[in-house]
DNA sequence: AGAATACATCAAGTTTTTTTGATGTGTTAC
DNA sequence: GTAACACATCAAAAAAACTTGATGTATTCT
């Protein structure tokens, strides 16, 4: 009966940060390489790696490797799931 | 044009500490006093106005004074707000 | 009014997260 | 093979979040 209240937190840790937000906004018009995202945000390549990994291990994001580029784009379960564990941790319930 | 990431990103925040689910989980089933909060989670008193200060100022829980004691609710409007800031921010469009 | 209760706020210390620069790994171009 | 590129990882420093104990404010009880 005890929730596993880490692993709900990192979906909602990926939503914390602004450039993560920036990041997802930009995603969201289609899948983009991380060199293009580096470019557009204005940030350090090792600071786009460390949110990318992040995004990508709350679910949100899915990456896909094409030679030496990588290329990220929402993923449709993850979201759906974002949705899903949001709705269950903020509707009232009896009890 | 200019998203207000950091306004966004505060929501989140608000789900992303442990204490702060725990401290949902009790307040979906029904309002509770933050007496009752603080003890049934073992949680400074100092802490639990900490959090609950971050849940309020997420819209997703509101606060209620009744003399002496506060009140805590989840906020109908706020937990949709959330659903559809959620949604905006990961569901893929053209453009 | 004075004491007790419920909670907010403050400041100092601790922990966690983020940034930065350097280095490592795998891929492509020559 | 070697050089150049794309990205991951590491370690140290900086910034942000959280905890704790002390103090402040409003309310109730006597």
């Amino acid at each position: 009966m005890e929730r596993d209240y880490c692993a709900q937190a990192k979906v909602f840790k990926a939503l914390c940060d602004e450039k993560r937000l920036r990041i997802l906004e930009m995603i969201r018009t289609g899948e983009k390489c991380a060199c293009v995202l580096t470019d557009a945000l204005d940030i350090g390549q090792s600071a786009l790696s460390y949110h990318m990994k992040i995004l990508v291990e709350s679910g949100i994001v899915e990456s896909r490797q094409d030679g030496k580029w990588t290329h990220y784009r929402i993923s449709d379960s993850g979201r759906q799931d974002a949705a899903d564990l949001l709705a269950q941790l903020t509707t009232p319930h009896a009890g």
